[in-house]
Parts: structure tokens; C-alpha cells; sequence
DNA sequence: TCAAAAGTGTTAAGTTTACACCCATGA
DNA sequence: TCATGGGTGTAAACTTAACACTTTTGA
């Protein structure tokens, strides 16, 4: 078997995964990071980890490790790229594959967060964190505010139903900056797949205001979207 | 040591490079490609590629497989992603990063590309492609034509000092649609790091095309480019 | 002298931005 | 009744796209 040779004489590596996990609240983004408590870096701020098994993928890898953390499946991930700077994990060499995701901050498993000693904190005020790890959020942050603006994926972050003040609130968190109201409003109704329901949400306002479901179905057909 | 016990459980993993060398000839992109003349998947076309090891880091890995080819250093690469399916390579499980390159297919060690039995390909007539490298090529081609819009990396496709003709028919190349001349000509005259020599071209032409030149000093002033 | 590539401005269409007031409701 | 967030249109500024002819020169 030639190929025995091929591989035999080169190094092998452990490989982890590591997850930038935003949330979307009272109109800020939020990270979702663990306080340690446990070693390597006890006590210190990092983000949810992991390492690849011989029987997964490592896009595998990362939903379980997400998944280890929220209880959430189906979550909408996306690459930011492999860190492997030589040392950049002091304790033993470990090549690592940063993921991003994107969930409704609403539902996940309070109890697993809970037990991981995980804290959703404001993106605005992140505290220091381990190793590479803030290279890796900043990273994730340029590739999802610049993906958000062309494809719909920041309804992820949102309930099913949601009103247009909370989408431009979302935008506004991502941009970081304030948009005007009726021009975000124009763009987001020539969007046919952001329907209107018929259905009103009154704890935002007295008045209330009418909630819009994102339909799939509908973006798959023209797949256009800018905001 | 509490770190030994974290890390040792885990299983470890080759991990490789493979690199997407994009040039331009002739009004066309091309592919630096090898017809493998060793195991695995001799005979078959492949990405170069090639392991990472110990004492560097992953980055380094794709800087050192690019000049193992071609010879060069100092080349404009941008990591890809990490491909991590199970069996993305029969022989063994390998995790491979993807890099592309932008060279200048003028200067680089013929020798070197002929003694790994490596060719250049237009990228519109690509033989089949080993394992997942089909999926990096079409990624790579993906990132580098979003991002060669507003980021002037196409200038490391061609020679130091161009022809306006020569610089608007490598974007039409990897665009693939042609762009208006003048329309072309009067944005790229509006980027002051866009310089005009006083050399002339005569190769392409009876009466000669002027020369110019990208000044990167300029460049990092402003940091805006559009094309 | 003519073929072949280089070079050059203007106008219309489309897109983006700026901007202010009325509405409905619960407290 | 009034404070609060919800909802709505138009015009000016800017950007992008469409378009055709003259110049130079070597063969």
C-alpha cells in the first residue's frame, strides 16, 4: 500500500472547533462566552469549544459543540476559518476552526447554558478573552455584518414573528449605526418574502404593531435581498 | 498538570494545505494544476498541496507548499476555509485548509512547476478535479471575485506596470462579462494609487498603450478602491 | 492606406438619501 | 389627554449605465 508511506511521515494534530454564538436582544448583539470552570485557563472568558471526534465532520464537530451548549439543533452556522498559529493554545499545539451562529435568543436550554457557566454578554462590551479567541470574534463579526446585508440571514436572530422595528433594531446593532425609518421600511416591503401576518404584538407599544414572518419558500424564487 | 489529562483524550489528526493558484494570460484566468505522478491518485488531476508540520503554523504550511511550486515568496494568499468531511480523501482522514494565491504568471521557477508535472489550465476548461478540490476552487473563485471589487488584490495578477486594457480585461476574465471601456477607464483614473508612468507598451499594440502602475504607499492612505 | 488597439465626455436612468407629521392606544 | 412607539411619501443628490467616434502607427 503506497499510500501508507504517503501519510505515515507526517504529524498529526488535534483539532477543535470553536463557536461565536450571537444573540439578538433588547437591541443589542450578544456573545455567548463561557466564565471556565475548568482548566486549561480556569476562571478566564473563552468561547464555546470543543474537539473533533474521528466520527464526525468537522461542521459536525461544531453543531455538537453548539449544540452541547444551547441544546439547539438546526442552528444557522457558518465557517470563519481555521486559527493555527503554533502556539496560539499555550497549553498543547491545537489547530482550531472557528464557526459563527446565529440563534433566537428566546429559546435555547437555560439549563445547559446554566450548567457551562455560559453568559450572554453585550458585543459592545466583551470582556478579554483566551488565546485567539478575540481574532476569532472579530472575524465572525466582519463576515456577518457583511453577509447580513445580502442574504436574509438575520431573521436567525429573530422570533418567527417579528415587527420592523425590531429588524431595523437589528440592523442598527449590526451596522452600528442608526438607518432611517421609512427608507429601511420601503426596502424591506419591495422584499416579497418578508410577509406581513395578521397578527399585531402589543408589548412594544401601546398601539401595536404588526408582526412579518420571513418566508423561504418565497426568497428561494428570486433569492434577492439588500438592506 | 491538569492540561495533559484535558488534551489526551482526544484523537489527532493530519492536517494539509492545498492551494489555488489563480494567473493571468491572455485574457483569461488560469489554474496551476498538478497531473499527480505519485500515490495517491496518480494520473489524476489535484490541487498542490501538502502537510502540515510541526514547527509551523498553518499559514506558514501554505506559504512553504506555494513556494515547494512555484518558487515564490512574498505572495498575496488568503485562506479559504477548512475541509473537514470524514472522507474527504480516501487514502486516510486528513482536515485540509485551503489557500488561494494570486500570482504573477510572468515570474515564477519553470523549472520547479515542470518537475512536479504542474500546468497551467483555464479556468473555464478544468479537467476533473481530485477528492473535494473541486468544492475549494469553486469557493476560492467565489471570495476572490467578491473581493477583488473592493480590495485592490488584482493588481497582484499582473505585471508591476499595465495597460488600462490589460488591468480591465483581467476583471472582465474573472467577472466573466465585459465591462464598458470608459466607464472602466474613468474609475480607475479617479484612484490616485492608480499611477500613469511615462513607459509605453508597444507589445499590444502599433501605437502603444501607456503604463501604469498600483503605489501601495497611496493605497493605504484612503483605502478605497471599487471596480 | 488601412487594420487594430488606444483613448476620450455627455446624457439618461436608476438608486440612495434626507426629511416631518399624523395615528392609535393604554395609562 | 397625553406620552409612546407605529406608520407613511416626495423631491433632491448622487451614482451608474449607455453610447460612438478620433488617434496613432506598423505592416
Amino acid at each position: 500500500m503506497p499510500k501508507r508511506n504517503y501519510y505515515r511521515e507526517h504529524p498529526k494534530f488535534y483539532v477543535a472547533v470553536d463557536c461565536i454564538i450571537f444573540g439578538f436582544d433588547k437591541g443589542s448583539l450578544n456573545l455567548l462566552l463561557l466564565k471556565r470552570n475548568f482548566e486549561p485557563s480556569k476562571g478566564k472568558w473563552s468561547l464555546m469549544g470543543g474537539f473533533v471526534q474521528k466520527e464526525e465532520s468537522v461542521d459536525d464537530a461544531a453543531k455538537r459543540v453548539l449544540k452541547e451548549l444551547t441544546g439547539l439543533d438546526n442552528v444557522y452556522m457558518e465557517q470563519v476559518g481555521a486559527f493555527g498559529e503554533i502556539n496560539r493554545d499555550p497549553g498543547e499545539r491545537v489547530i482550531s476552526v472557528a464557526y459563527y451562529a446565529l440563534i433566537n435568543i428566546d429559546s435555547y436550554d437555560r439549563e445547559l447554558v446554566h450548567s457551562h457557566n455560559a453568559f450572554w454578554t453585550d458585543i459592545n462590551k466583551l470582556p478579554k478573552l483566551i488565546f485567539d479567541h478575540p481574532e476569532m470574534v472579530d472575524m465572525a463579526r466582519d463576515l456577518m455584518k457583511q453577509k447580513v446585508g445580502h442574504k436574509p440571514i438575520g431573521f436567525n436572530l429573530l422570533p418567527k414573528l417579528f415587527t420592523l422595528t425590531q429588524l431595523q433594531s437589528l440592523y442598527e446593532a449590526i451596522y452600528g449605526e442608526t438607518m432611517d425609518k421609512r427608507n429601511f421600511r420601503k426596502r424591506v416591503m419591495e422584499m416579497e418574502f418578508i410577509e406581513m401576518t395578521d397578527e399585531i404584538d402589543k408589548t412594544g407599544s401601546k398601539r401595536g404593531a404588526r408582526l412579518y414572518r420571513m418566508n423561504d419558500d418565497v426568497y428561494r424564487k428570486t433569492r434577492k435581498f439588500k438592506i
